[in-house]
RNA sequence: GCGGAUGUGGCGGAAUUGGUAGACGCGCUAGCCUCAGGAGCUAGUCUAGGCAACUAGGUGGAGGUUCGAGUCCUCUCAUCCGCACCA
């Protein structure tokens, strides 16, 4: 053992060892009844590491050795979400190949994992861009096709007319194309699609199942995504016409006030308007002005026209117009609704702008609900009535169901009007089905052929996986990049052998993510997506760790995967996720100057600046080391390169370890927080290491020879006992804190014991055997407890100690604590006077509430506040406090 | 606008769930050691007053419940996040 701790050498070599021994290879074993599956998202191989997966790895890779060292047989694997458009960027603006720049890309970052010494099982490793994986995410597809959860629509996308090319929302953001500027369309083509909606009350029904274990935020987001809605269907006549026009309305009760019915500009009644020409330009403009420049968060102004048809209301027998209004969407309901502005805000503007009468039919039951504004014996209240009405309420004005509330009529008029064949109870869904299809390269292709004869044919289970081809055109302009490989989209029928084309369209990558934790479980399969029983041993995953931003789709469409799995007989739960976990991000400071353009920023990296503080440590200004010149301080930010305030894992393993690196996320702010990024911070982790570092340096030559007996024989001195409680106590909520992933705090009662042990002030080579027993026992708790945080230090500690193997060989065991040395045998008592503190006394730990209460009224400090006073009385927490109530 | 969360020293954050506010770390101050280094060690560090023991105040703000409130209740302010014409 070198006296220093050098990082660099110590993580080499237990790097080494790791892998050499197979430390952290897993197999299931039905012998092995406990089992944990530690599960991180997998990250998008962009070439390199960042602060971010530095921080959602090391959670979970202490998880998994605080796991395996409780005896758990623990799977942690990794793998890479290797599909995606930047490798096909990459290739239209430096030529590499998606696939040779992706490997490459894997391959420097497994380096910079294992650099941290992540445990992960690399054997497990899957690759979404291979064939031995993307062959499931196809047999995947066809199985969904089998069952009729594949289907092909037509849908729009957004297009740029100058480069002729398909761009993602992101890519369009702004309505006008990333590369060229130009003014981005809407184009429709058929593309494919998976009917997540038939899941969709199950997807909110099965919340239940892990409502403890995932955050609420999620589970609200996720509710609100699925946006479950219950209402009723109503069929409007339209006169003159064979048509009905199919509203939807959660208040069906408010129907005598409708004024007309308003549906989205794209509407197929539209057809039938006599002046549909009209109709159809301000549908037109209404695209255009989407599709252009839609600032987040501008609400365009409603707008409409009226398409001159008149629709009757089948309540009232009334005849209302039938409007066209850029605030009914195509997508949602029936595209079609009511328009009642007496009672909802939306077409109470809308009635507004356009003068349409309002008609009001609920009143307010309740004096806290806002009062009744209206003209009585007038029917059109728009002069009256200043805003709508939303609230449930008595009906009035609306023939035989005048009189009634809300609540019960809403029931039974849609379950009138389903007698009467005109409607129907119903509920709707803001979920849409999920659109896999991409017209990309670099993604699984979708296994289907187009054949004159014989139209849409699945590729035969056998024939898969349909490869993606080596090379294709990335000119960054033209057709989908697969339509220009000949060899790839010319094939023969798998039915009838004639000529035919391949789908184009690629998959989506959250295909991939969607089921890539069961395959590693299984990771070789050449058979099946995976075997059946070694996935039934690992899963469900027990803790799945990852960023927020992932909340809706990624963890819906994976919990949607798994009851379609379940459905096809593959696995036998509902919910592929017990315990979900969200970490914050990483931000950093920034700083900047003004650029050159009025509002520019230039900014700074945080190492190429000075900061300098106040006498309270406070910042008060910052230089630019390079010019020694002032720059501003800005706020903390998500690092990255937009702010130059990123940090470089690399460079922070070279100059303080992966230990160091490791310990400070993980210690300085809760794993759901954001975490500040600050040098200095990761400077006292490295100090609180090189301190356990040296406490076992100093002490493991005199260990030799003691044991538990020899050490009790003499007993333990007061300070050694005190140690003793410490470790134990420490133990205890440690232990605690892993249960709620409170690794800030785990840290801290770490490094409280490390104090504690500093102020054990006995030298080892006068200590008695009790002592070098009791420093022994700190010392080997602390190491073990330490390996999850800093494993290369634990396991070059554990051996210094005397243990040979590595930590998890050796048969170490997570330390377990004495409850009678956790607890104090004597404890301090506040004792309070009217609520204030006034003194503290030292009582038995045992001490009843009559002997508590004595010790506390005997205190002289106490006694200086309740002399002369009358008492009125005392309340007593045994073990906490004693509050004495004196009148003043 | 709707929904949700959070406000504690100069900073990140603790506080056994109604019981000693500020653990632990960073930063800062002083001292020691020193080949003067961004190393190590010791002490101090919520605010005000005092040499000190101590006293008073203090968890965004205002009320309230209670022997006792960072924690519970009411109102209010601020910040952050999600959704955004969802009928």
């Amino acid at each position: 053992m070198d006296e220093k701790y050098f990082p660099e050498k110590i993580e080499e070599k237990w790097q080494r060892f790791w892998e050499e021994s197979g430390a952290f290879e897993a197999e299931s074993d039905a012998s092995r009844e406990k089992r944990f599956y530690c599960l991180e998202m997998l990250p998008y191989p962009s070439g390199f590491l960042h602060m971010g997966h530095v921080r959602n790895y090391s959670i979970g890779d202490a998880l998994s050795w605080f796991r395996r060292l409780q005896g758990f047989n623990v799977l942690h694997p990794m793998g890479w979400d290797s599909f995606g458009q930047p490798a096909e960027q990459a290739a239209i603006k430096r030529g590499v190949m998606p696939r040779e720049w992706t490997e490459k890309n894997i391959e420097h970052m497994r380096g910079q994992f294992k650099r941290m010494g992540f445990s992960f099982d690399w054997r497990r490793e899957v690759t979404a861009h291979t064939p031995e994986y993307y062959k499931w995410d196809q047999w995947f597809f066809l199985k969904m096709l089998e069952r009729g959860l594949a289907y092909k629509k037509v849908s729009p996308v957004n297009w740029c007319p100058a480069e002729g090319t398909v761009l993602s929302n992101e890519q369009s953001s702004g309505g006008v194309c990333w590369r060229c500027g130009a003014a981005v369309e809407k184009r429709d083509i058929e593309q494919w699609f998976l009917r997540i909606t038939d899941y969709a009350e199950q997807l909110l029904e099965d919340m239940s199942e892990i409502e403890r274990g995932w955050p609420e935020r999620v589970l609200t987001m996720q509710r609100n995504w699925i946006g479950k809605s219950s209402g009723a269907y109503i069929d409007f006549q339209v006169r003159d016409t064979d048509e009905r026009v199919r509203v939807f309305t959660t208040r069906v009760d408010t129907i005598y006030g409708a004024n007309a019915v308003v549906v989205a500009p794209d509407h197929p009644l539209v057809e039938h308007s006599p002046v549909k020409d009209d109709v159809r330009r301000f549908a037109e403009r209404v695209r255009a002005e989407r599709a252009a420049a839609r600032d987040p968060g501008a609400q365009e102004e409603k707008e409409g026209v009226n398409t001159g048809l008149l629709a009757v209301n089948p309540f009232s027998g009334e005849l209302i117009p039938v409007w066209a209004g850029n605030y009914v969407l195509t997508e949602y309901g029936t595209g079609a609704v009511m328009s009642v502005p007496a009672h909802d805000e939306r077409d109470f503007e809308f009635a507004q702008k356009y003068s349409l009468p309002i008609r009001r039919v609920i009143e307010r039951i309740s004096h806290e609900q806002p009062p009744a504004e209206r003209d009585p014996g007038v029917e059109d209240q728009s002069v009256a009535m200043k805003e709508a009405f939303t609230e449930y309420g008595i009906l009035v004005n609306s023939g035989d169901w005048s009189g009634r509330l809300s609540e019960g009529a809403i029931r039974e008029m849609a379950e009138f009007a389903e007698a009467r064949g005109f409607g129907e109870r119903a509920v709707t869904y803001r979920l849409r089905d999920w659109g896999v299809s991409r017209q990309r390269f670099w993604g699984a292709p979708i296994p289907i052929v187009y054949c004159d004869a014989c139209g849409v044919v699945p590729v035969p289970e056998s024939d898969l996986p349909v490869v993606l081809p080596e090379r294709a055109e990335f000119t960054g302009s033209g057709q989908s990049p697969l339509a220009g490989v000949p060899e790839f989209v010319n094939t023969t029928c798998p039915k009838c052998g004639k000529p035919a084309r391949r789908e184009t369209d690629t998959m989506d990558t959250f295909v991939d993510s969607s089921w890539y934790f069961f395959r590693y479980c299984d990771p070789k399969n050449a058979r099946a997506p995976f075997d059946r029983e070694k996935v039934a041993y690992w899963t469900p995953v027990d803790q799945y760790i990852g960023g927020v931003e992932h909340a809706v789709m990624h963890l819906l469409y994976t919990r949607f995967w798994t009851k379609f799995m379940r459905d096809i007989g593959l696995i036998n739960f509902n919910e592929p996720v017990k315990r979900l976990m969200t970490q914050g991000m990483v931000v950093a400071e920034t700083f900047y100057r003004e650029g050159e353009e009025p509002g520019s920023k230039v900014y700074f990296n945080p190492a190429d600046v000075d900061v300098v503080r106040d006498d309270k440590g406070r910042v008060s200004s910052a230089t630019s080391t390079a010019d020694g010149q002032p720059v501003t301080v800005g706020p903390f930010e998500k690092m990255g390169k937009s702010k130059n305030n990123g940090v470089d894992p690399n460079e922070m393993i070279t100059a303080y370890g992966a230990d160091a690196a490791r310990l400070f996320v993980l210690f300085a702010a809760p794993v759901e927080n954001d975490l500040r990024w600050q040098e200095a911070g990761i400077d006292g982790a490295l100090r609180f290491l090189r301190r356990v570092y040296s406490f076992v340096h100093r002490w493991r030559e005199s260990f030799g020879g003691v044991t538990r007996d020899a050490a009790a024989a003499g007993g333990f001195s007061p300070e050694a006992g005190r140690l003793r409680h410490e470790t134990h106590r420490t133990i205890e909520r440690v232990t605690n804190d892993f249960e709620g992933l409170r690794y800030n705090t785990a840290v801290a009662a770490m490094m409280e014991l490390s104090n504690a042990l500093g102020d054990f002030r006995v030298a080892p080579g006068s200590a008695a055997p009790s002592d070098r027993f009791a420093v022994r026992e700190t010392l080997e708790a602390l190491v073990l407890m330490l390996a999850p945080f800093a494993p290369h230090l634990s396991e070059e500690l554990w051996e210094a100690l005397g243990h040979e193997g590595g930590i998890l060989r050796s048969g170490a065991r997570w330390p377990a604590f004495d409850e009678a040395l956790a607890r104090k045998d004597e404890v301090e008592i506040a004792v309070q006077v009217n609520g204030k503190l006034r003194g503290r006394v030292s009582v038995a730990a045992a001490a009843t509430e009559e002997e508590t209460r004595a010790a506390a009224l005997a205190d002289e400090r106490v006694r200086a506040w309740t002399d002369g006073k009358q008492m009125v009385k005392t309340v007593v927490v045994p073990g906490r406090l004693v509050n004495v109530v004196v009148k003043q």
